[in-house]
RNA sequence: UCCUGAGUAGCUCAGCUGGUUAGAGCAUCUGACUGUUAAUCAGAGGGUCCGCGGUUCAAGUCCGUGCUCAGGAGCCA
């Protein structure tokens, strides 16, 4: 693309600028000086490129102006382009000419180790520090890579609301806000039932948008604020629901090993962990795993009076983080657990035709303890059975007529899922924290910056 | 909301059964150095020991209380 705008020649250039004088601007990563040597670590973008500036080469003043740079300082270099062994990439400039665009005073992060609280705080800083660029990075890769599988199925991009007048699944605490003289709305905790409009209109959709969760969650998996992809399609069943999330994230993988092997290296990311992520996945019913649990005794922890009470797994209860963590150990791959109790499940999924007590759901989770990355199931196409299923719950009926409409005229079986983009994120890069794995993590004590 | 832990220099932390002027490394500033990449060496500055109240001759240390943060549970993607 030729641009209109100003373009400068930047770090990812210089492997194609041995030998000639180039321009680069950028900031001070870090910088260390040895008398008439001053070396310069200069970051631009996602680049880091090494500056030689000897006193001997340039004038006093240009020297002056080196030795005054101080971390995170702007500045605009030019030299020759050298290939060099011992520059961190191959190359560096050497230096003929220095300008200082603005000197940074006391920046706060160093090259030594900070606490989360710390830096977390400054978020706005820590993004520039060559781990968080690399997070970046993949994130970006992994969303391109999501609305490629979308895109090049047939599938069209439809947005959902982020306002909306209910709890989608009736569970989650949901922020509110005022509407205008139509009362409270609140935040969406997911896209999904203005999908399920949207396929009966075009077949296949998906919704791509930042979803809300008022959940006083303190745990390294959850965010209040995050990002979800949410497939949803006409004629799919519960098992075709299934291969496609297989296919997605089987796809994302592997755009992420194609394209982040510079970024898994700063990461130090296992990658033959990922090069294992290859269809099939494991998938096993609800009722298998309650009895692998039982049988390797895997009990659930119960609060009684205070005091935890340990029994066998008894069928019908959901899976918590010790079940989930369990199951997984024994897969190196992503495993769809299906068919959970209806009671555990959210209203519009679809019951079991062969066991009225089982929902058409599945989850799936991801291997090195990622946790459930997608949650989805083939939906209730039933008028009559919805319309009880919104009673059962104590739904406001009046907020889902145009719901219950998608059942009234041509209804038809139809399946979709959500992807969370963070989840995937935090498990492709191994970061530890999900707070790693979007620019500005939004949390319970936590909205600034 | 519940359980557990933490709060001492800009950052990361040490500080014993209460005791005299509260320490280290890094960062910052000054000086030396032509190959650093966590540079090195010499020197300097830097503290409301989270707040409030209490016990005591004496509190960073003990007690009470409040605030803030972290981890986990539940909920979920």
């Amino acid at each position: 693309m030729k641009s209109r705008y100003k373009s400068y020649k930047t770090v990812e250039d210089l492997p194609k600028l041995a030998g000639e004088t180039v321009t680069l601007r950028g900031w001070v990563y870090k910088k260390t000086g040895k008398g008439k040597l001053q070396f310069i670590q200069l970051r631009y973008g996602t680049g880091i490129a090494q500056c030689v500036v000897f006193k001997n080469n340039v004038t006093e003043e240009a020297f002056a102006k080196a030795k005054a740079l101080t971390q995170e300082s702007s500045l605009t270099v030019t030299g020759k382009v050298v290939a060099s062994g011992k520059a961190p990439g191959g190359y560096e400039i050497d230096a003929a000419g220095l300008e200082i665009i603005h000197i940074s005073q006391d920046y706060p992060i160093s090259a030594k180790e900070h606490g989360d609280s710390f830096l977390i705080e400054h978020r706005h800083l820590w993004l520039r520090s060559a781990r968080q660029h690399a997070i970046m990075r993949v994130r970006a890769v992994i969303i391109k890579a999501i609305r490629d599988f979308f895109d090049a199925s047939g599938f069209k991009l439809m947005d959902s609301p982020i306002l909306t007048p209910n709890a989608c699944e009736g569970t989650s605490t949901l922020f509110e806000t005022k509407y205008f003289d139509l009362g409270k709305a609140y935040l969406s905790q997911s896209g999904q039932l203005y999908a399920e409009a949207s396929a009966m209109a075009l077949g296949k959709v998906y919704t791509f948008g930042p979803v809300f969760r008022a959940e006083r969650s303190k745990t390294r998996k959850h965010l209040t604020e995050f990002w979800m992809v949410e497939p949803e399609m006409a004629f799919f069943d519960l098992d075709d629901d299934m291969d496609l999330a297989e296919d997605l994230v089987e796809y994302i993988v592997e755009c992420a090993l194609r394209s982040c092997q510079k970024e898994f290296a700063v990461l130090q990311r296992d990658i033959s962990a990922l090069e294992r992520i290859k269809r099939p996945f494991y998938r096993i019913s609800y009722s298998e795993a309650v009895e692998w649990l039982q049988k390797n005794k895997v009990p659930i922890i119960r609060k009684i009076d205070g005091r935890d009470v340990e029994s066998p797994f008894p069928w019908g209860e959901d899976f918590g983080t010790v079940q989930e963590e369990a199951l997984m150990e024994q897969f190196d791959k992503p495993c769809i657990i299906h068919r959970y109790p209806a009671a555990v499940k959210a209203f519009y999924m679809k019951r079991d035709p062969a066991d009225d007590k089982l929902s058409l759901a599945m989850d799936m989770l991801g291997p090195e303890k990622a946790g459930e990355i997608i949650g989805g199931s083939q939906r209730e196409d039933d008028y009559d059975t919805m319309l009880e299923r919104i009673k059962e719950d104590k739904l406001d009926e009046a907020d889902f007529k145009w719901f219950l409409d998608l059942r009234k005229y041509g209804s038809v079986p139809h399946s979709g899922f959500g992807l969370g983009v963070e989840r995937v994120v935090k498990w492709i890069t191994g970061a530890k924290h999900i707070r790693e794995t979007i620019p500005m993590p939004r949390m319970i004590h936590r909205i600034i910056p």
